[in-house]
DNA sequence: CTCGCGATTGGTAACGTTACCAACATAGCG
DNA sequence: CGCTATGTTGGTAACGTTACCAATCGCGAG
């Protein structure tokens, strides 16, 4: 015989012998106790604390028009403290309102993203905030959702018009950039994400507006998009270093691509490699900024605040209070020059 | 009239009349197909498509003996990217496993810690994995999670002897202090965690022992024992360094504390402050450590690992191969020298 | 051609909960 | 004192699913 650890949990009927009434009379207590005599309340709560008992919330949700208090939240990537304070945002504001988050994490991979999806929706989530990974709509359509509702945070997904939360992307991408061309950079490379992404397309644009509005070149030979983790843009960085016109200054897409760069930048200067110690500019701040080799301009923004945004726009769905038209909410970014 | 935004969740008995047979039919293809015709299976399938049918995952997990696929995870502060990678690990194995992760940001509070187990339980999960905050044991005792495991990490619960992985805590902490010695340190300032943070205890102990080994003074003047962010943790090495003997070396016992201390002594740097610069030990690791203007000796290790080990102790319990005594496992840390 | 056996299918009940309705008690009112 | 309004309590059914059992079907052996 094994070790004893603990009973199964027990039910409401249990509760109800122990307190010598029904079950509804449980239940109508458990609820808040509208109707049922203090005593008989205060014999109900003695008898829940004494047996342990807790509701079974999948029972609950069971019962048509019942919320299941589940929010399903999936974001691509969780070993990026961008995402990690995202979600915290969002669990933050669920909390408050009485959910709790069911987490996955994509890692920018579609099949996994759809995985995630249904699970969560076989769940009975009341609503779905993502971080979308696809450039493919179809799993997200409202045919396939059902009545839940869904967010997407950070990207939006081509054709697919629903409640969104991003960053101002290209303003910030513009507004950075042009601060190098300003301090006198010419030859300005660019480090990001693939295109596909969206993010990646967006600070792009803002990157490509500031150089032709100035008159810049874009040579795509230091153009440099398909980074997705720190070796990789550590690669890229180094790469475009040693060309023999490397540039001057680097406007780095994302938090893991200025990681990297700042990786290699730092290489070199410990090893005395020759060669030019760029100005930078990094969408996503990162920690000890100020510490770095060179001067590093951030394009700053709360990741916090935006899970906050998403889960903010989504309970106002379920709670009926929003308009029917899909809105986008644009966060601002701050820049923060060295 | 509303905006359509798609219909209720359909039910496996819209599925069956839809597919022209009964709904055990269809749970019997979904469960696998043992003992249904191919054809029939296939209509099946094809009422499932074209219903955008989910199994409702509650209703199957009320049913005695049937788990409901979700582990409790219960973080102290996602913002701490060490957390959002342990997180990652867990959520890693759970995917392998078939399971989601319900996840709850404690904050280090008591409280909610308590109510994020009930509401875990209530949910039916599987099992619980927990970064404690509390002290007090009570709410986790077998007696009230009933038939749940429980895996502690990163720290123990006093009078609670349940399945815990834990980083070498004192181990790594001795053998940091031990190479500031060895560089000829001997007034060596700590930053660390309140001590009823059973790491930020553990790591005190290393640091101790390592110290009163060598005949070092342990100064309490230069011990700062209770800062939780990057903020506190500034002043307090501001308070340190300010001193008529300020430390010639810093132990930090947390990420948070390195990047406050590191904050403080780049700003003195910056501002031209009179004083030591210090060398550093940071236990936990942070990125670009190579890259700041004091030398900084990191002890490292997988916060990622520590969630894999954290479920797969988990799992191991749930499948009843785990033997019955409760195990710890402790993971071994690296030191890194700048 | 019939019997028997395995494969396939369906009906029923139960999981834990709560909405709804009915029953009963009590107090207030005329 | 009887009648109604209100407060309190319990019984029943239903939510979506699947285990169990019973029924039916098809096929091969005798």
């Amino acid at each position: 015989m094994s070790t004893f650890r603990g009973a199964r949990q027990p039910t409401i009927k249990e509760v109800a012998s122990r307190a010598g009434v029904s079950p509804m009379t449980v239940s109508r207590t458990l609820a808040g106790g509208r109707n049922v005599r203090p005593d008989v309340q205060e014999r109900v709560m003695a008898a829940v604390k004494e047996l342990g008992y807790y509701r079974n919330e999948n029972a609950r949700s069971l019962r048509p028009g019942q919320p299941s208090g589940l929010i399903g939240v999936a974001i691509t990537n969780l070993a990026n403290p961008y995402y990690g304070n995202f979600a915290l945002g969002v669990e933050e504001v669920a909390a408050e309102h009485g959910r709790r988050i069911l987490l996955g994490n994509t890692g920018e991979d579609d099949a996994r993203e759809r995985q995630l999806v249904s699970d969560f929706i076989g769940r009975q989530v009341d609503g779905l905030i993502l971080v979308p990974t696809s450039g493919d709509a179809a799993h997200l359509r409202p045919e396939r959702l059902g009545d839940v509702p869904l967010v997407l945070a950070s990207r939006r997904v081509p054709g697919l018009d629903v409640d969104t939360v991003l960053l101002d992307d290209v303003g910030g991408a513009y507004r950075g950039t042009v601060s190098l061309l300003d301090a006198g950079h010419t030859r300005i490379g660019f480090l990001g994400n693939r295109s596909s992404v969206f993010t990646g397309e967006r600070r792009y644009k803002g990157y490509e507006r500031a150089m032709l509005e100035r008159g810049a070149p874009v040579d795509l030979s230091i153009v440099a998009r398909d980074q997705q983790d720190v070796d990789a843009a550590s690669r890229a960085a180094k790469a475009m270093f040693d060309l023999a016109d490397p540039p001057t200054a680097i406007f780095s897409a994302n938090n893991r691509n200025t990681i990297g760069a700042m990786r290699e930048i730092g290489r070199r200067i410990r090893e005395g490699v020759a060669g030019p110690r760029p100005a930078v500019v990094s969408f996503d701040d990162f920690e000890l900024s100020e510490l770095m080799p060179v001067p590093v301009t951030v394009i700053d923004h709360d990741a916090r605040l935006l899970g906050r945004e998403a889960a903010t726009l989504l309970f106002s769905r379920l709670d009926g209070s929003a308009a029917d038209e899909p809105r986008t909410v644009e966060l601002p970014v701050s820049i923060e020059f060295p």
